[in-house]
DNA sequence: CATGGATGCTTAAAGGCATCAAGTATTTGG
DNA sequence: CCAAATACTTGATGCCTTTAAGCATCCATG
């Protein structure tokens, strides 16, 4: 591992003056982004099975904090709004979220979350095992390093419409 | 952003001692790794369906580069072999790979990449564009640095049965 | 050698996710 | 007032995922 640290120092040095070709470090980076995501991801979707929610339920009920409306449920999960239908549907069946017409434009019908459905996704939260006992794995100021180093990562990841 | 890692900074600092309390760094960590993963998930899927391809299938792809039997798949990919028969039914619908009986033990079939499927798997990682331009923010050295700390937090996300 | 138990793969059924096209309310702007 | 836009739902189709069951092949033990 510490050996791998040194080998990267090399390699970064190796590339550093003008940066013609893509840096190795750059591609093996992005598998590792791949792998982890992809881990990370199923820890997600793990626990949230654990409460009998696929991942995607999981996802809409994080969202949930203050009511909102259908639509602007499909735009944070990046989907169709007739998909969304579907996922409050089956969340309201289980009793996580409520749907209520919104008085101002009866058109629009705002998903609220339940007492139980909050009390859910904290506890999905909570029992990220495998993501809390990787993060464990790092000493504070190693989080606070990689917490500035993926802040900067996100302006350019997020804005895919 | 600087400001961002002066308050973790001093966050750390606060409950240093023996961070009796869950950090709060880390809390923020983890929602923050949820916004990347799936912002750079998202990034994947799109960029799959570019070429026509599922997430999941691009994913088995990638997994082929030399000759896997089924079983090993479904391993990799974290799911059931009765799953893996009909995504690579679907990739061998579309020439990517091809199915080839294993000659010692004739219950095996190994799938193996076609020309197309490497050629594809290969853009496809390519045009990974969110992704690219979210590294492209840092420097040859942030890279390094970040690499060495995911490297880290693999240990405890990658031993999920 | 024979056979019973693994092992590798496939199939079928059932449920969820995703997109598209079409349909119903309701609002809004000319 | 009426046409277009907007919010949501429904239905069709296809893929992913799991479970249970089935077939072929291997292997270990008697």
């Amino acid at each position: 591992m510490i050996e791998d640290l040194k080998l990267f120092s090399r390699l970064a040095g190796m590339t550093a003056p003008t940066d013609p070709a893509p840096s190795a470090v750059k591609s093996r980076l992005l598998d590792l982004m791949v792998a982890l995501g992809t881990a990370h991801w199923q820890d997600y979707a793990a626990t949230a099975a654990q409460h009998g929610l696929t991942s995607v339920q999981a996802r809409l009920l994080a969202q949930v904090t203050a009511p909102v409306p259908m639509r602007g449920l499909a735009e944070q999960l990046g989907c169709d709004a007739s998909n969304v239908t579907g996922i409050v549907d089956r969340l309201q069946a289980r009793g996580l979220v409520v749907r209520e017409s919104d008085e101002r434009d009866r058109r629009v019908k705002n998903v609220v979350a339940t007492d139980e459905g909050l009390a859910t996704i904290q506890r999905i939260r909570a029992e990220m095992q495998a993501t809390h006992t990787a993060l464990d794995a790092l000493t504070e100021d190693e989080r606070v390093t990689l917490y500035a180093l993926l802040e900067r990562l996100r302006p350019g990841l997020e804005n895919r419409d």
